[in-house]
Parts: structure tokens; sequence; C-alpha cells
DNA sequence: ACCTGAACACCGTTCAAGT
DNA sequence: ACCTGAACACCGTTCAAGT
């Protein structure tokens, strides 16, 4: 026996976090693995399945006995922002059963049905959306001027063309977003 | 002069309604308007900035004049869902300008920044979810077994597949989840 | 300014055949 | 069971050249 199913789910996982979503191709997967593209076929049956069971991994180590919604949000956002690309594989995947996954189910048993997906809906946006803002910022790192300007004391306020969007403030931004929909879900409660 | 960008994007709508996101190419767009698929970048850098364009169309009904926020977001969403992997389209192309769309800025008037971006990606996700919902379901319906079943009175709870998916099911998930919204930020203004 | 033709460097997936 | 080799039907993008 070569190769697993489970080895083809990490090799896939070590493109991903070498290289990032759009170059985890099938072709590259296979070449990881120093196998030919059509052997992976004999493990998964098309590539979106492996990203699929790729989500399933990166999601894996949140804790379903977790009884605060908000530690539970929390910790899929630090998972999936702890992989390169990590939020979309997550997102894209987990969009086909919206309804049927474990963490949903388990966050609906905390604040109901409609607060689950309200709450793992924002989670996945707001997380796709940080790390959209992280990769630019990345690039924008990498061109002239506005490198490391934030910590000599340049200026006060302008760091290059990241304005508003650091690091911090976008952690805080969800756990402002988070706040909301838990006040909401206490409110309509009554 | 034989074709201008409005062409380019007009002719990419129409191809996304035809057949798809998925089948949404340069390749197709470019033959879609006769022309060789180098053609294209005459007119539009690259693939992205196409999308964007797309998305800006689609988007370009909502009337920014709304002072209701759900009202807002409702027509966004229907925005969205009228055409083919609209939500796609735009979700994808708007989370690379999160904190600078006209929609995002409108709302932020209306409901501050973090409400307005919490409100967003609710809208944002849960059309992306219906629409994959809805693709799923006419996939389904095309195969044998449980085509209109929920018509004829073949059982009292069990059309098919779908189970609890129905579209107007969605529909009132999404009211509730603005509503937990809303309310969300009534209670946290006090 | 707008487009063609040809090329480059890729994709996902299938399938007969090997061991 | 697991894999190779070869093929099919595609991609996005670049670039010299035409008009």
């Amino acid at each position: 026996m070569r190769n697993t199913r489970a080895d083809v789910v990490a090799a896939a996982l070590r493109v991903l976090a070498a290289q990032g979503l759009e170059s985890c191709s099938m072709r590259r997967v296979a070449a990881e693995l120093d196998v030919q593209p059509s052997a992976l076929y004999h493990h998964v049956p098309n590539k979106q399945s492996l990203l699929a069971l790729m989500a399933d991994e990166i999601v894996g180590s949140v804790g379903l006995g977790e009884a605060d919604p908000r530690q539970l949000c929390t910790e899929l956002r630090d998972a999936m922002l702890g992989v390169r690309d990590g939020a979309d594989v997550v997102a894209t995947a987990e969009a086909f059963r919206l309804g049927s996954s474990a963490i949903e189910e388990r966050l609906a048993e905390l604040v109901g049905a409609d607060g689950a997906r309200t709450l793992l809906l924002f989670t996945f946006g707001h997380a796709q959306a940080t790390q959209t803002h992280r990769q630019a910022a990345e690039f924008g790192a990498l061109l002239p001027g506005a490198v490391a300007a934030g910590q000599g004391g340049v200026g006060p306020g302008l760091t290059g063309a990241a304005g508003e969007g650091t690091a911090s403030d976008l952690d805080a931004s969800f756990g402002r977003g988070i706040s909301i929909i838990l006040a909401g879900l206490s409110a309509t409660l009554r």
C-alpha cells in the first residue's frame, strides 16, 4: 500500500500551507506525493471532496464541548486563520452543508438555529475578509516605501496603504460583531 | 471601434446568466463577442477586474437612498439572487474592498461601521448559501424520485432530499437573521 | 485603438493497462 | 488495491503583428 486517503489530505494541506489555495491543484498535490495526478482519484472522487476533507481537518481542532458561543466562534476563527487561505477553504466547503455541520449543530444547541446560522456566516465572512486583507498587506509590504514605517515613527497615523486595517483592528471588529449578534439574541429571547 | 469595455461586461453577464460562474471563462466571454480571447485584455486587465465590474453591475440597482437597513439588505440580497451565481460573484469581488464599498458606507451611516459590516457579511453569506442550496435542489429535481412530490400529497413532511430547505424557509431565515442583528444594534446603542 | 494568431504554462478528469 | 501513461477538453495571460 503506497498511499492512503489521509496521506492525500495531508499532502494537500502541506501544499496549501506552502503555496496557497490558488496553487493547490490536483496536479501539485500529486507531485507532493511523487505520484501521477490520476492516482489521486483512487482516494478521492474529485477536487471538491478533497477540499471538504481539508476543511474538516482545519476545523477539527475546534472543541465541540465549548459552552460559550463567543468562545466557539473565536476558536473557529483562529483555526481558519491558522492556515494560509484556511477561511476560503472552510467557507467554500461548509457552505455546501449549511444546516448540517457539527459546529452549527453545537452552536444551535446554545443559541438556536437562527442564532447559529447568523454567528457562523458572520464568522466565515469576517475570517475571509481578514485573510484577504492580510494577504493584500503582505503583498503591499513587498512594494517600495512604507515597509516597517509604523515602528520607526516616521509619521503618527499613516502606515502605507494599510490605513485603518491593522490585525488588532480586525480582531476587535470581529469581537464587536459577535457582541452585536449575541446582544440581538438576548434581546430577541426577551 | 468594435467593442467597448461595457460590451465586454455585458457579454460576461450574458454568459453568467446562461451558463453560470464555472463556465464564465475569458475564452467563453470572448466567444460571446466573436472575438479572440486576447482581445479582452484591451478592455480589462484581468479576469478578477472583469468579475468586479460584473459585481458592480449586479449590485448597481440597489438604491443607496434607502433609509431602512433591513430594506437595503433585502434589496442587495434580491439583486444577488436575481442572477445565476450572483451571490458568489458579488461576495468574491466585494470581499476585496470590505470597508470601502458604496453600500457598506451607506449602511454605516444608518447603523455604524460594525453594524454595517455585520449586516453585509450576513447578507453575503446567506445569499451564497441560498443560491448553493437552490442549485443543489435544481440538480436533485433532475434525479429519479421525489420530483414535485410536495404538491401531490405523497407524504406530509418529507419532500425528497430537500428536507427543510424550501425557498420561503430561506427567505424567512434571512429575515430572522437580520432581525437578530438589528435587535443587537438597538441593544448595544442602549 | 482594437484586434488576430500563436504560443506558454498550466488545469480537472477519464480510462485502459500494469503490478 | 494502488498506480502509470496517455489522452481529452479545457484554462488565464502574453506578445508580436496586423489594420
